[in-house]
DNA sequence: CGTTTTTGACCTGCGC
DNA sequence: GCGCAGGTCAAAAACG
């Protein structure tokens, strides 16, 4: 009986422990349901949100496959130009030539640098947005040129497969900086803004904040008010700041109403044939092509800054094979360098790149020996015993390409002197030709050393410049020193900037010479 | 007449 | 708080 009940109780337990199950279970059910339900619809719009995203992917790969393919196109006719320019200048200038055979004999790869330089097309009117304009009679090269400062990069190895990866991705670089030469949202490679439509939400990101409010200051030999940098400015103020009797002239961009970037340009109160312009900010809007050279440079230039600015934290000196890092209370360097960052007062706080561009012709071979030993390949375990890859640096430049970023409005020279004095213009004072890098509280002194030394732009006594001592330091480099400096597309575009304004301005002196030895025979 | 330049006034940040 | 210097605004003038 007690069995029974037991087992009746127990059967009666078992069907209401049943029924709490089947209770259980089905109110677990209706919130599995519910959750399944809820994770079907986020899966839903993942999948949607995927295939949007996939279609965005199809996309940019078929606009990048026809970038490239442009670019391909665009390479293989410049290289017969290149060819072409190197049979004329084989013709016309053999002395020059020959120097650069002797580097060509040390160089790993073939480097086609190709640079233009600025004219004084603005003189003539306010013809930058017109690019394609009266230039029917002008070759290729002119035409580069005639739209202000021209400069490209080529990077090719033609010995060694492995290496065109690399090549093929600094090609790239170039290929995106060249197909959107209108748009300086091309700046993404350098980690710039993407676009400028919503500035507000990106002045929250901190680096691209700093990008915004880093400048880039660029000292040239410009004999007009302004340089020419292709961009349409408009002045909006002047004031003569302290120090400098000088006026600093103010300047917005007015390509695009809304675009934020100023510049201020003021002639240096030691040297007045020195144009100082100042570039703060980043265009949000199509740029004409005469323009994305100077803009791609100063924001690389002020990429170089903020990876210098990061990287310079961690110690506070350091000796890198002959490159002297250091950082002292004191930004300013006792040498010279090319790059020069800093956050002087005149900046109001502002980390500034300097970029100085004022250069001798001794210099440029300086410039060229260092960039060929900064181009050198990253890799070059390979064997090579009969090959002697060269790094070709071919500036076809016009010898009318002044390094002339004149002034519009009708300035002259005329007026230049009026405004600020006849002082001596032409060839007045040694020109240093070092690119000095400082930043915030700290120097980068690419040389390691100090120069005073004085040449005339013709001259090419290298030793007097300490060229040998470069050289021997950049070859010191590391290579993963030099993997990091060549592949850097911020480096590779502010030294094309650089060479191609000293260039442009070598080349102004070399035609002048010219051109008076014609008159005078 | 529209655009650009000039220029004095004003604003802002910083050091004292 | 004050003064200074850098930077910007905006009305007037100049320019094309």
């Amino acid at each position: 009986m007690e069995n029974e009940d037991f087992l009746r109780s127990t059967g009666q337990g078992r069907e209401e422990r049943h029924e709490e199950m089947r209770k259980l279970a089905s109110s677990h059910d209706d919130s599995h349901q519910e959750h399944d339900h809820v994770i079907r619809s986020q899966l839903e719009s993942i999948r949607v949100e995927m295939e949007e995203a996939k279609e965005e992917n199809r996309r940019l790969k078929s606009s990048l496959s026809r970038t490239k393919k442009d670019f391909e196109i665009l390479q293989t006719q410049y290289n017969q130009l290149m060819v072409q320019h190197d049979d004329s200048n084989n013709k016309f200038s053999p002395e020059g030539h020959h120097q650069d055979k002797g580097n060509i004999s040390e160089r790993e790869e073939l480097v086609l640098l190709s640079l233009g330089s600025m004219t004084n097309k603005e003189e003539k009117g306010k013809g930058l947005m017109d690019e394609t304009g009266d230039g029917k009679k002008i070759d290729e090269h002119e035409k580069s040129s005639d739209q202000g400062l021209s400069m490209r990069f080529e990077y090719e190895d033609l010995s060694n497969p492995s290496e065109k990866l690399e090549i093929d991705h600094s090609q790239e670089k170039t290929t995106l900086e060249v197909s959107n030469n209108n748009m300086i949202p091309s700046e993404n490679s350098y980690g710039f803004k993407n676009d400028g439509d919503d500035h507000e939400d990106e002045e929250e990101l901190l680096p691209q904040n700093l990008v915004k409010k880093t400048r880039v200051s660029v000292r040239a030999r410009c004999e007009t008010p302004t340089m020419n940098d292709g961009c349409q400015w408009r002045k909006y103020g002047q004031k003569i700041a302290k120090g400098n009797p000088c006026p600093r002239a103010y300047y917005r961009c007015t390509i695009a109403p809304s675009c934020p970037v100023r510049k201020q340009v003021q002639r240096c109160s030691e040297d007045m044939s020195i144009l100082i312009s100042t570039y703060e900010g980043t265009h949000n809007h199509p740029l004409p092509l005469s323009a994305t050279p100077m803009a791609s440079a100063t924001s690389a230039a002020a990429s170089m800054l903020l990876s210098g600015a990061s990287s310079s934290s961690s110690s506070d000196a350091a000796d890198l094979h002959g490159l002297n890092f250091s950082l002292s209370g004191n930004p300013k360097p006792t040498s010279p360098p090319f790059l020069q960052t800093s956050s002087s007062p005149s900046s109001s706080g502002h980390p500034t790149v300097t970029i100085d561009l004022t250069a001798s012709s001794s210099s440029q071979q300086t410039f060229l020996s260092m960039l060929n030993r900064f181009s050198a390949p990253p890799n070059n375990n390979v064997s090579r015993s009969n090959s002697y890859p060269s790094t070709n640096l071919n500036f076809s430049n016009n010898t009318n390409t002044l390094m002339n970023w004149g002034g519009s409005s009708g300035h002259n020279n005329e007026q230049y002197r009026a405004a600020y004095g006849n002082i001596g213009m032409h060839q007045q004072s040694p020109y240093n030709h070092m690119i000095q890098t400082r930043t915030t509280g700290s120097s980068f002194d690419i040389f390691g050393r100090s120069s005073s030394s004085s040449l005339h732009p013709t001259q090419t006594n290298l030793d007097h410049v300490g060229i040998k001592n470069i050289t021997h330091q950049v070859q010191t480099l590391p290579a993963e020193t030099i993997k990091a400096i060549t592949t850097d597309p911020s480096f590779q575009s502010a030294l094309a900037t650089a060479l191609s304004s000293i260039i442009g301005s070598d080349l102004k002196k070399d035609s002048v010479t010219k051109n008076e030895a014609k008159k005078s025979p």
